[in-house]
RNA sequence: GGGCGCAUAGCUCAGCUGGUUCAGAGCAUCUGCCUUACAAGCAGAGGGUCCGCGGUUCGAACCCGUGUGCGCCCA
């Protein structure tokens, strides 16, 4: 067969991925196998595909694929949320295009419309993992406001009401006067912005000619000063306290007070205090009892509460006021100034800091199991550095406002009675027996508001395998939760730990009493090579899609893969994902190689299945060293390679595998027992190689789910279209002989000594060379394959008659001596050999400073000092050889 | 302003329990090769004040203190 010498993903990658979902391949339901679960971290179902979600899903498809291979019963659960604010957003804008505002058709036109655009959009991005080889169950796909989700998060919220855990108050939240909703903290993006620092005059009531000056850069709200604050310390305003000023323009009258807060050397030392419209100042009002005056309205533009302006713009009050204090009179002085204000994540509006009626949760009590199951390591975080931010931010956490002022989202079952009063339930028949026939569900008025995303999302490790569990007792879950739960890692980024994370865990304490994973892994952010973070707007983000086809998702998955070990961000750069098509390469010419040792060996006759060969791997003493040595080297490899697994020490399985395969197989095995020119390769030899490939593809899968099926399946003709690699159990190992690892190691520093050798002389690699080794049996074992490498013309035993002729050369502490048949430059050779000895006296006298010293000796461990002395003698004979060398 | 983290080769990062004269990998660079699997390749090489300073220790890239620079979160 003439395979082409490139491999070419495309049609492997199709070709498979079909199969996988025809035989079901990552369908699970409980059995008698041990579970390994975990949920995907929703996309959002506006969301564009990007870099992210595939270092992201990559990530979770390696532990998935790895558990697999592992016998256990696989579960990866596929989902969208609903993003409540951005998909208003985007709907709302979809609509104004279109001409159709959403406040003219109302609310139930408006879902629909929703939800139309849900159904065509929504859900594209999570099937496009597919084409990354995502190992989704897909029958499991949940959303976040199906009609059994959207069910047990009302559940959810008249239970916390009913515990107390949900409450109604007023609070000053982060308003968005264009989506004209309250956004979560987190949706507040900070930009510096020029702004103007506005110095203006509080003239005393009882000399209108004196004045304090105030620094601000929202002079538009001047109208609800209720207050002007000093530093009850500052000397300048010492005999102020009490004292009453007039507000410019309004000329209303208002106290001087004093309090610590304000800080003495920003601005003039004198704060306004305006209780409706900053955080701060709402906390100075409660304390000394100020009235509340909001003069915003829901767009932003002042309102009837203010005595001048009344229908204008912040932004353009903004400016006219300016104007109106200077003609007052009142205007002392502008500055510029850079400001830090805070944007929507959403609509980039400008955030108005705005009191109003909301929702909450308490979460002071649900914190506290949260935080003591990561710090009893119930919960693992992977990097564990975020360990001292998690738990900070559990010490100083806030109620959670859960109500948005939008209509995309689950609406808040609440019932509003004329008289004011609120009925928890969920219908207005049910809030109406609930109010004890005080109301019929006709007087009742639902809320308007609907939840949090967060709100639904936090229970998702639950009610994607249980939606009802919000209203059961743990022991009355269903099966699926009972085998699923919990879940065994979770894979997502570190700025939602908090949000989500966190508050999964609160919601798994609450409804299963059970932690709802056992490991999360926290992954970087994927930035590009100047350090940005990907976006749209900068368009630096390359297209996940167009990689895959040009390169592979193979290749796109090691090359994220190599780089990022978990919580650092990766510098992406296309060169990443070439390397990793360069090594998809480098396997499918390895495996094109031993298939024309195949088909040279037995042209007319069948290779024997795998199956049949497993009693090869051994010990086969007449079977070249190599064979030996490379199935010890894959012991040793799978050591290190359960242990990185076990550390989520992602990044080093990849690496150790690139080397392992491009190395220490490519590189050294397959070279090794390459039959000499000419010849046909030893059966058993070729055989050995086709189940160490074959074990090397298993290794690889989880990695690379298309290259390893496809070759795995090239191997052997018997395997199936139904016969699949990921749901093969790995073969057994055990611990690797060391000695044998050893021996080879030797013989490698023989090969690479001279080729170097070879290269500084710039001698071509036909030049013969004879070679004395010590006849010790792993070489006799290896001349042959020693020969071939280092292009040996001969190779004799024990020392040359002539060894001046010779260059002379340690492979671990025995002495080599090498004739390239030419003039000996004995001077630089000498110099070469003084070099080695000068550092191995250094060396050597190091390691006997220290073991000369008492309380080395004293205070080390035996396994140290036993390293110790092993160094000292090696050191010992190295020298003793190099200077006879030299004599 | 408060909290957290980072600083190792030109770049991106490893370095796990302090223990080889420990300083490592990949990429990039340089040299030589179209060697009958692979030029997306092969064989080699160079490259470092482990951010500065002080301390603990028999021993420090690693622990402690401190300074500097950078990042993230919160206000």
């Amino acid at each position: 067969m003439a395979l082409s010498t490139t491999y070419n993903p495309a049609q492997a990658e199709e070709k498979w991925y079909d199969l996988w979902m025809k035989h079901d391949c990552f369908r699970s339901k409980p059995d008698h196998r041990p579970a390994y679960s975990l949920v995907i971290p929703p996309p959002n179902v506006t969301g564009v595909l990007h870099l992210g979600h595939m270092l992201n899903n990559t990530i979770q498809d390696v532990l998935a694929r790895k558990a697999r291979l592992d016998g256990k019963n696989v579960c990866w659960v596929p989902g969208t949320d609903h993003a409540s604010i951005a998909t208003e957003t985007k709907v709302v804008n979809m609509l104004l295009e279109q001409g159709i505002n959403k406040d003219d058709i109302g609310r139930e036109e408006f879902l629909r419309h929703a939800w139309a655009w849900k159904e065509k959009y929504g859900g594209i991005i999570l099937h496009q993992l597919k084409k990354l080889g995502a190992s989704l169950d897909w029958e499991r796909e949940a959303f976040t406001m199906s009609p059994e989700l959207s069910s047990s998060v009302t559940d959810v919220f008249i239970d916390l009401y009913r515990k107390g855990y949900v409450y109604r108050g007023v609070r000053m939240v982060n308003w968005d006067p264009i989506g004209k909703t309250a956004v979560a903290d987190d949706e507040v993006v900070f930009k510096t912005v020029a702004s103007r620092m506005c110095h203006l005059r509080y003239r005393f009531v009882e000399s209108p000619s004196e004045y304090l000056v105030v620094a601000t850069v929202r002079p538009e709200t001047i109208m609800a000063d209720r207050a002007v604050c000093v530093h009850p310390d500052d000397p300048r305003y010492q005999h102020l306290h009490g004292k009453m000023v007039r507000i410019p323009l309004t000329g209303r009258s208002i106290p001087i007070i004093a309090d610590p807060y304000v800080s003495m050397d920003f601005g003039t030392g004198c704060l306004k205090v305006t209780p409706a419209h900053d955080p701060n100042d709402y906390a100075l009002g409660q304390k000394f009892g100020l009235e509340i005056v909001d003069i915003l309205d829901d767009h932003g533009k002042i309102n009837e509460k203010s005595e001048i302006l009344v229908g204008e713009d912040r932004f353009v009050a903004r400016k006219k006021i300016i104007k109106l204090i200077d003609e007052a009179g009142d205007l002392e002085k502008i500055e510029d100034y850079q400001s830090n204000v805070g944007h929507s994540e959403r609509t980039n509006a400008v955030i108005e800091p705005r009191l109003s009626m909301q929702w909450f949760v308490r979460m002071e009590e649900l914190t506290r199991p949260a935080l003591e199951d990561v710090l009893s390591g119930a919960v693992r975080l992977h990097p564990d550095k975020f360990l001292a931010t998690y738990r900070h931010w559990m010490d100083n956490v806030r109620d959670w406002c859960i109500s948005r002022q939008l209509w995309w989202g689950h609406r808040i079952p609440a019932w509003h009675a004329p008289d004011g009063s609120v009925w928890v339930e969920r219908t207005a028949d049910a809030a109406a027996s609930l109010s004890g026939g005080r109301w019929t569900a006709t007087d009742l008025k639902q809320d308007e508001d609907v939840l949090d995303t967060w709100f639904s999302s936090w229970l998702w490790p639950l009610t994607v395998f249980d939606p009802q569990i919000t209203h059961k007792n743990p022991e009355e879950a269903n099966e699926d939760l009972r085998y699923y739960y919990p879940t065994q890692v979770l894979v997502t980024g570190p700025d939602i730990l908090f949000f989500w994370v966190a508050r999964m865990m609160m919601a798994g304490r609450i409804y299963m009493n059970q932690i709802p994973f056992h490991d999360v892994y926290l992954t970087g952010i994927v930035r590009d090579k100047q350090g940005r973070k990907m976006s749209k707007s900068l368009g630096n983000s390359p297209d996940p899609l167009d990689l895959i086809d040009r390169y592979g998702a193979d290749s796109l998955r090691m090359g994220l893969l190599l780089s990022s070990p978990a919580g650092n961000d990766l510098l992406y750069d296309e060169a990443l994902v070439a390397q990793g098509r360069n090594f998809a390469n480098k396997i499918w010419n390895a495996f094109r190689l031993i298939q024309g040792w195949q088909e040279a060996l037995m042209a007319s006759q069948k290779a024997p299945n795998i199956d049949e060969l497993h009693h090869i791997q051994g010990d086969s003493p007449d079977l070249h060293p190599a064979v030996e040595w490379f199935g010890h080297r894959l012991h040793e490899f799978r050591l290190q390679m359960e242990s990185d697994y076990a550390k989520f020490r992602l990044s080093d399985v990849a690496q150790g595998l690139y080397k392992l395969i491009w190395d220490d197989f490519c590189s050294w095995y397959l070279e090794m027992i390459k039959p000499p020119y000419g010849s046909t390769i030893e059966e058993d030899v070729l055989n050995a190689t086709r189940l160490f490939l074959d074990t090397l593809l298993q290794y690889l899968h989880p990695v690379m789910p298309f290259l390893s099926e496809e070759l795995w399946h090239a191997l052997d003709n018997d395997r199936r279209d139904c016969d699949f690699i990921g749901l093969t159990p790995l073969p057994g190992t055990i611990e690797p002989d060391v000695n044998i690892l050893r021996n080879t190691e030797q013989v490698q520093q023989i090969i690479v000594q001279l080729r170097n050798f070879r290269n500084e002389r710039q001698l071509s690699p036909k030049h013969p060379i004879t070679l004395w080794l010590p006849p010790i049996p792993h070489l006799r074992l290896y001349s042959a394959t020693i020969a071939r490498l280092a292009g040996c013309g001969s190779i004799e035993w024990g020392k040359p008659d002539q060894e001046a002729q010779c260059i002379q050369f340690l492979a671990f502490t025995d002495v080599c001596f090498a004739d390239f048949g030419l003039p000996q430059d004995l001077q630089a050779d000498r110099e070469r050999i003084q070099t080695e000895i000068q550092y191995l006296e250094g060396f050597l006298a190091s390691v006997q400073k220290k073991l000369s010293n008492e309380r080395f000796v004293a205070s080390a461990p035996e396994s140290v000092l036993a390293k110790e002395r092993q160094k000292e003698s090696d050191a010992l004979l190295k020298l003793a050889n190099l200077r006879k060398a030299i004599a």
